[in-house]
DNA sequence: TCAATGCAAGAGCACTGCTCTCATTTCGGC
DNA sequence: GCCGAAATGAGAGCAGTGCTCTTGCATTGA
């Protein structure tokens, strides 16, 4: 039997989320403020405390909940490439899912790619969600690499400690090579975003699409080819 | 002559920047505040109006200036390369020169690249000195182009408009190719700044700095060389 | 010298996160 | 069903914020 109270806690705390992600929507992260919330919900702003014990809490569910949408969205795009050993277009759909979620929600981006705001910490519980739209990325290269699609680049000392201890931390069972430029890649894909969200294209370039194009094919190349260019020419010379 | 009264304002206006700039440097862009600065100098808040209309006002001094410092850094880096056919090593110095500079002033660099503060919009003042770090980047290319780097990967058709535009609006001389290269290496080497700044490398590598350098060392050998590496194979077989 | 201007201070407004107290309501054991 | 314990909500209040307005004083240029 669910009592009244458990069920009330529960309709409450989930209309706090729901008007806090409103409002994130509307204002941003920044001017996100429990007493507006209080009001739209015709209760005071102590009682809040109630049901999140500060602003970063709340926040931090907001996080959560954003990575997982994000994750999500990821995911989908993925599985609806039919052909799964279309390497090339899964990793479009990916790249592609994730500019379309942040310009879907550029707040909801802003709170998960942008400056973190000052004095907040992730607390552990972010790190799992954070890593969702991640690990369809890491699958990705995995089995291009189990297709056969081995990489022979020219990977620096310092990163071999750190992909084997990626590798054992993650079960990610991918060649350090392979690692090194989808990394690459994940970094080009969230620079670029950043770079449109952001407005540092405004007065360069007026169809940011385009260049996040350019960018995610140029990576497709690299991820499907077995080599860097310059090495792949005095391989075939 | 000047009188004691240009004197003390230019004085007053200056140390009101610089209490600024350690504010930010301590405690983030976010929680600047009027008030603090005020108390520092001694004066009353209120006082502060007679010297910037607004915080963002005094905001936007300080991003105008940091854009600046960002700038003298990147040029300072590429002109202390020696032999300027050295390319690669100038596209590395200056790379780098954006990383340590980040690194070096974190507050500063969140204010340039994070999240733009809510109901902030950059007036135009901003442009010029925002500009100044990529035209190093620019500059570059357009040198690697003139001494025979030409690049012949495929162009989206989509792109071409805007390469065109951006040729004539700041006179650039380089191949739509080159700018697209050059782009995607400015938008990897963001990428992976941000994201080792914002912490989202805290769980999955331990040494940012050595994936930094192989998105830069992947990139210098994508703007080196002639084409990417697909259409290098179809070329040389 | 004197009016005009620049400037600083102080009070005040509307807002924020957060804490504390106090009354009310619900819950679980008897 | 009763009663103490726990959960909950309201309200006042604290310390802080950006910003405005008035008021008095100091500097300036004619």
């Amino acid at each position: 039997m669910v009592g009244i109270r458990e069920r009330a806690r529960a309709e409450h705390t989930a209309d706090i989320v729901r008007l806090a992600r409103e409002q994130l929507e509307r204002d941003g992260a920044a001017s996100l403020s429990l007493r507006a919330i209080a009001r739209d919900l015709g209760m005071a702003s102590s009682a809040i405390y109630r049901y999140f014990t500060s602003r970063d809490e709340l926040l931090t569910r907001l996080i959560i909940d954003s990575y997982d949408r994000l994750g999500e969205a990821v995911e989908h795009a993925d599985l609806a490439v039919k052909r799964r050993k279309d390497f090339r277009g899964r990793w479009r759909a990916m790249a592609h899912a994730i500019r379309s979620w942040a310009i879907a929600n550029p707040a909801e981006h802003s709170l998960l790619f942008g400056t973190p705001v000052p004095g907040y910490t992730a607390p552990q519980d972010t790190i799992g969600p954070a890593s969702r739209y991640t690990l369809v990325l890491i699958a990705l290269i995995v089995e291009m690499e189990a297709a056969g699609h081995a990489a022979t680049d020219k990977v620096p000392a310092s990163l071999r400690r750190d992909y084997a201890l990626f590798r054992s931390r993650f079960g990610v069972p991918a060649s350090d090579q392979m690692l090194m430029k989808g990394m690459a890649a994940w970094a080009s894909v969230m620079g670029a975003i950043n770079l449109e969200l952001f407005g540092h294209l405004n007065n360069v370039i007026d169809t940011p699409g385009a260049l996040f194009e350019a960018v995610v094919e140029l990576h497709g190349h690299q991820l499907i080819s077995g080599t860097s260019s310059t090495l792949q020419t005095s391989k075939t010379v």
